[in-house]
DNA sequence: GACGACCAACTAAGGACTTAGTAGTTTGCT
DNA sequence: AGCAAACTACTAAGTCCTTAGTTGGTCGTC
């Protein structure tokens, strides 16, 4: 059978593990080296802790990684985009019984917004209204 | 000093205890047995699996528990607004650099909008809007 | 062809999370 | 007062997460 490839669980990327995809979905296809120097001053892990992290997320299909010269380059499988929309969707479905605009709700009263972010909600509304 | 009451490192609620806030939230004022029979049948926790759970909320300050009769009365000390406004300002920090409008954005393309969904948060950013 | 630098895989240790058992205490009832 | 049921605190086992060391392989250079 076989028919779907299974999304294969996509559990929710521990902080560590999100902290370093932030840097691979900035720069394309890094090295450990990459990432390392890619890391605030203030956050030195070691090269081996980058090294297992990035190995882990490769174990869990998040990145894939190619043989180059000594070493490897990584590479994002999961785009950024879908796993803000799994993030978001997973916020949605836990905290706000499915309903999204109970999360928009709570989103403008805790969070200062600038009124050209709230120009900009505006508009994506409008687009979103006038498709349907 | 200690003029600020700390709000004593706003740690995110792993998901069982995430589950069982939900609960907590709901009824107010809850024994472990109530907890338990609110569980939906297909989740079989053991009596002093949920025992353990909120008495493990109880230390992180999440819950406050009173004596009465045999066993204890749970009930939340953190509010379920604040907390869903935590988890919110979280996402937006962690996922989509702080820009409110982004996660709105994502939302609104990745999860089902109901029209009169759209219609609530219109409304919501008019009052915004008009607000300021 | 050997050496040094760089790199990956394995391993490990400490901590947190989940689940639940055990043992001992409290309570209500007879 | 004594017993059974209910309840709590302690404890523990298994898993995952984070961090990093060790070991052994590979590559370019002399």
């Amino acid at each position: 059978m076989a028919s779907k490839p299974e999304p294969e669980a996509p559990r929710p990327l521990t902080p560590v593990e999100l902290e370093l995809m932030q840097l691979v979905w900035k720069q394309g296809e890094v090295s450990v080296a990459d990432v390392l120097a890619a890391l605030p001053p203030e956050r030195a892990l070691a090269y081996t802790s980058v090294s297992t992290v990035l190995r882990i997320l490769e174990q869990k299909g998040v990145v894939h990684s190619r043989k180059q010269g000594r070493g490897h380059l990584y590479s994002a499988v999961l785009p950024r985009e879908a796993y803000e929309a799994q993030s978001v969707r997973h916020l949605v479905d836990t905290l706000f019984s499915g309903t999204p605009s109970a999360l928009v709700a709570r989103l403008v009263e805790a969070v200062p917004l600038a009124p050209d972010e709230v120009e900009q909600i505006r508009k994506l509304l409008k687009a979103k209204g006038d498709k349907r």
